[in-house]
DNA sequence: TTAATAGTTGAATATTTATTCAACTAATTA
DNA sequence: TAATTAGTTGAATAAATATTCAACTATTAA
């Protein structure tokens, strides 16, 4: 067999099953959703994110409830804007966050029902 | 109003949106939730997830498989057992692993679906 | 019982990243 | 206009963690 390729230090050992799972592997795709899952997966965004589904809220709301500076809150916001998973609209001096979507929101909750479930 | 924990460096705007969210805060299982997604939302074990997803696999099929070592695909799968996202049975001296149940296979497919939607 | 192979493990390194701090912008109001 | 407030930003620090490396265990086969 030998070692196909450079990184890995032992031969396949199943190679037929490799070659199709190889072969459905779509490495850009596996990628985007570690990316998803990563930027769900810290606590502070994950309290955001589920603030965010009950109700909008602003900046200092979030600072406030989750108890933390509005510089920390602002950078995670950040976070959640570039990955699209946070919207907002402007009111004057204040700003209101919200999820993005309901695929964003159902993706959430489904996880959220997994955690209560397995309690 | 006043600044009603020490940690944050602002009034509260909305006072009534931020007890009413407050109240059906559950902080242990939003951290739980956060683990959760925090451990998947690695590109190398969301793709361990995603090939034990396509079939059961050993060590040496999935460092092949990623062209990683079988020392980084152990530690990995190894995450991923203590937090019983993925089982295992020996057969000799082969190892075989797969996804833990249904229930982390279907989150998994959801995120996956989702991620092929947004594209 | 020795050699070979599948897999694990602990320590070290290197990278990533969450929060802090101080300075800043944008909008409002006195 | 000046002062106030909501929010942002960049750099620095501190903490978390993915991979490497070398040594190790467990099972099988010679």
């Amino acid at each position: 067999m030998g070692k196909e390729e450079i990184g890995c230090d032992c031969d396949v050992i199943h190679e037929d099953v490799v070659n199709r799972v190889r072969n459905n592997m779509q490495e850009d795709i596996l990628y985007d959703l570690a990316d998803f899952f990563r930027i769900v997966g810290d606590s502070t965004r994950t309290k955001i994110m589920w603030a965010l589904d009950e109700h909008e809220m602003c900046v200092c709301d979030l600072a406030v409830l989750l108890n933390m500076t509005k510089s920390a809150i602002s950078h995670q916001l950040r976070v959640l804007k570039e990955a699209n998973l946070v919207t907002f609209r402007r009111e004057g001096k204040i700003i209101y966050y919200k999820l993005a979507d309901d695929h964003v929101t159902q993706i959430f909750e489904r996880g959220f029902e997994h955690i209560m479930e397995s309690k």
